[in-house]
DNA sequence: TAGGCCATCTGGTCCT
DNA sequence: AGGACCAGATGGCCTA
């Protein structure tokens, strides 16, 4: 059973250099390339070694001398290229995996905010870009809820209003910043921020509730827990199915 | 079939 | 130097 190639090449790093460049200069030198080729046959990232051993009979002449050293220096070069190749695709291999990783990480981060949101009837589950909307909307809409309470409005204690029976998840648009409107509505065509004319700044604008809603024009979700005041004077960044 | 979403690969850049 | 992060490219899967 031939030596993985990462155990090859981390001999190779022991052996020689640690820097790719290095690495090639290294294996310009015949000698180098003569370490790599030992270091590769034996882990049986190549072939047998094919050069025998001089004997009485193939001893050369000065001229037959020359052209063994140029056909020696021409199979270093290929094994040299062929060796640089493998370092710089195991590398990319480990890069690979490690990107694979963090986006799993990723994933499993947004999971995580997903099982925090009110959940949808149908447990359709959000698109990465909703979550994001989405929680940046609730997150929006429990401080406002708070602020709310603050000043001692009707409807029952703040936390009554955090958690009503049946969350169900529309919720008034959050404050976009201004400089980020792009980035919230017109960028997605699919998404009904598209739909949103222009973010405000400040929730307690006032605006109408027609610019914040899709399709049909009736809300798709609604927030029980929160004033109906509230769904008026904010857009609705509604994540759409 | 077109469009949306996603996972993965890849090369470049930044950071430690 | 190596890892983290990022954005572009690509291909697969699903749905209207």
């Amino acid at each position: 059973m031939p030596a993985p190639l990462e155990t090859c090449l981390s001999d190779l790093d022991c052996a020689s250099s640690n820097s790719t460049s290095d690495l090639a200069s290294f294996l310009a030198d015949e000698e180098g390339s003569d370490k790599l080729q030992s270091l590769a046959s034996t882990s049986g990232l190549s072939g047998p070694a094919r050069r025998s051993a001089p004997t009485i009979s193939n001893v050369p002449g000065a001229q037959d001398e020359e052209q063994e050293r140029r056909r020696r220096r021409g199979r270093a070069r290929v094994r040299s290229e062929a060796l640089l190749h493998s370092l710089r695709r195991s590398r990319r291999v480990k890069a690979n995996d490690r990107e694979r990783n963090r986006m799993h990480n990723l994933n499993a981060a947004l999971d995580a905010l997903r099982s925090v949101l009110p959940s949808f009837p149908d447990d359709t589950k959000l698109t990465k870009i909703e979550t994001l909307r989405f929680a940046y909307n609730y997150i929006w809409a429990l401080a406002e809820t708070l602020r709310l309470a603050d000043q001692g409005l009707p409807g029952g204690s703040a936390r009554e209003r955090l958690l009503p029976p049946q969350c169900v998840p529309c919720l008034p648009g959050p404050p976009s910043p201004a400089s980020d409107a792009e980035s919230w509505g017109s960028g997605a065509a699919s998404s009904p921020c598209a739909t949103v004319a222009s973010p405000l700044s400040d929730p307690s604008s006032p605006s109408t509730s027609e610019d914040f809603t899709y399709g049909s024009g009736d809300p798709l979700f609604s927030f029980p827990g929160l004033p109906k005041d509230l769904l008026h004077t904010t857009p609705c960044f509604i994540p759409y199915h």
